[in-house]
DNA sequence: GAGTGGATTTCGCAT
DNA sequence: ATGCGAAGTCCACTC
C-alpha cells in the first residue's frame, strides 16, 4: 500500500512533477492547490475565454473546481461538484480538464509557470449551522402567528403604510388592529420610533383600537421606557426558534397564504 | 525598502508566527491563503456557526475572504469584497476577523492548528471574456432583426412600460407593434407571464395590436399551451447563434445602431 | 429528472 | 446610494 501523506506542498515544480502529483491527488479524491500562470476554456451552457494570469486552481474531493483571481468573491472560471478530470502536459504546458455530463460542459486550465502545487487531505466533520435571518421570522411568524401573539391573525405583510412599509399587519384576538414591526438583533430606540410612527399613520385612518408589536430576540437597555411611553408591546422572539418553525413547516402552507393575502388586504 | 518576496510559503508554523505573516500581508494588500484546522462564526444578514475541521481560507487583495471546505462550490463561510481585517493572537489561537459597513456584518475565523500560511503577490492582467449571454442575445437580435421574424424592425431595447423593462420592442412586417423577451436557456412560465405583462400594458396605452415573441433555445413541457392561451409567440434561437453572430459582425455597426436608437424611441 | 424558489446570493448597470 | 435584473448563477426541495 503506497504511503498517503496527509499534506503534500511542491514549490515551484516542473510541469511533469506537478502532473505526478495532479493525477495522483485526483485519482486518491484528495483537495488539490495549483498557483501559477494559467489561462482558462470553458465551453458549455456558454462559453468563455480567460487570458493568461498568475491564479489559484482549487480541486474539492467532490470533484468540483474553481479558479480564483486575486480579487473577487466568485470563481472567474468553475465547475460544479461531480467533475471528471484529466490531467495531461504538451510540450511546457500542463492542462487540467473538468469534464461534466448534464449538462455538458468543459473547462480546460493550462499551465506554463506552476508556483506552487499541494494536494490535501482536509478532515473536516464540523457542522455547518445558519440562524434565521428577518425574512425568517416574517415567514415564520405569518406560518405561525402565535410566535407573536395567542389569536393574532396575520392579514397581509410589508404593507405600505407611506412612512414605509410595515413588516406584518394584522388583529388580534379582540379585534383591534395589529401592526408588527420584526427585529432580529435587539431592538434599539430607531425600531420603537418606526412602529410607533405606522402605528400612528394607521390610526389617523381608521377608527379603530390600534396596537404595536414589536417583535425581536430582546429589547435595547433604555428603549424599555421608551416603549411604554409610546403605548406599544414588546414580544421576545428568538430568530433561531423561527428557523425552527420553518424547517418544521411545508413552503406549500406558506404559498396558499401568499396567495389569500391579496384579497384580504383591502380597508384605507 | 523592505524586500517584498512575491511568495511567501511557511509550512506548520506556531500561530504567532503566522499572526505575523497575515498582519503583514494584510497590510500590503497581498492575496492570502491559510490551511488549516479552524472555526467561524458569521453574524450579519443572518447568523451562523462553523464547528472545527479543516480548511481553506483565501484573503484577496480587493478585502474579500473566502472559507472553503473540502466539497461544495459555494465557500461554507465568505465576506464580500471591502472588508476591513483584524488579526490577533489569544493563547494558542489565532483569530482573524473580517468587517464591513452596509451591510453590517463580521465573519471570525479561529485556528487552533495551521498547515500552511501563504501570501503572493499574483499578477494577472488577463481579460476574461464570456460569450451567449442574454446580453449577446439582444445585441444579435438587434443588429439581426430576422433572428426574431423575417420583416422584424426593432425601435428601442429596455423599453420601460411600467411594470418592467422589455427586452427588445419594434414591429412586425404588417406595423404590428411587437414585444420581444428573451431567455438564454429553456423559457418557464415565468418567462411567458413577464411577456404577458409586458404586452397587456402596451396594449392599454396604444391603439393597435400588440404581440408578444418569446425568444428562447426552446420552452418547457407545460408552458407550450400557455403561452398559446394568452395569444403569444414563440422563436427558436440558440444563443451560441448569437454569439456567432456577433462575431461576425464588428463593434462599429453596433455602436451605431446604439447612437441612432434613442431617436427612434418616441412614441407613447 | 424537471420545475420552482431562495440566497449572508454576487455583480453590474442605470437612476 | 439605491434599485432592478441577470447569472455558465448554485442549491434544496417538490412533483
Amino acid at each position: 500500500m503506497p504511503s498517503s501523506k496527509p499534506f503534500t506542498v511542491l514549490l515551484s515544480p516542473g510541469v511533469e512533477e506537478a502532473a505526478k502529483i495532479l493525477k495522483e491527488a485526483v485519482s486518491q479524491r484528495k483537495t488539490l492547490l495549483v498557483i501559477g500562470n494559467c489561462w482558462v476554456h470553458y465551453y458549455g451552457r456558454a462559453s468563455s475565454k480567460l487570458e493568461p494570469g498568475e491564479r489559484i486552481l482549487i480541486i474539492k474531493e467532490d470533484g468540483s473546481l474553481l479558479v480564483h483571481r486575486s480579487v473577487g468573491y466568485e470563481p472567474v472560471n468553475w465547475q460544479p461538484p461531480g467533475c471528471i478530470f484529466h490531467v495531461q502536459v504538451k510540450g511546457s504546458v500542463l492542462e487540467i480538464r473538468a469534464v461534466r455530463r448534464k449538462p455538458a460542459e468543459s473547462v480546460r486550465v493550462f499551465f506554463d509557470r506552476i508556483h506552487m502545487v499541494s494536494a490535501l487531505s482536509l478532515v473536516d466533520s464540523g457542522k455547518f449551522s445558519l440562524y434565521a435571518s428577518e425574512e425568517d421570522m416574517k415567514k415564520a411568524i405569518l406560518l405561525e402567528p402565535s410566535l407573536v401573539e395567542e389569536g393574532f391573525k396575520p392579514m397581509s405583510y410589508e404593507k405600505n403604510v407611506e412612512p414605509g412599509f410595515v413588516d406584518v399587519y394584522g388583529v388580534d384576538r379582540d379585534g383591534n388592529f395589529v401592526v408588527v414591526e420584526i427585529k432580529r438583533k435587539t431592538a434599539g430606540s430607531e425600531a420603537v420610533l418606526q412602529l410607533s410612527k405606522y402605528v400612528d399613520a394607521i390610526k389617523s385612518k381608521v377608527n379603530r383600537k390600534v396596537r404595536g408589536i414589536l417583535v425581536a430576540p430582546n429589547i435595547a437597555k433604555g428603549v424599555q421606557r421608551l416603549l411604554a411611553t409610546l403605548g406599544l408591546d414588546f414580544k421576545a422572539l428568538d430568530p433561531k426558534k423561527c428557523a425552527r418553525t420553518l424547517k418544521r413547516s411545508e413552503t406549500r402552507k406558506l404559498e396558499s397564504f401568499f396567495m389569500e393575502e391579496g384579497s384580504n388586504d383591502s380597508e384605507s
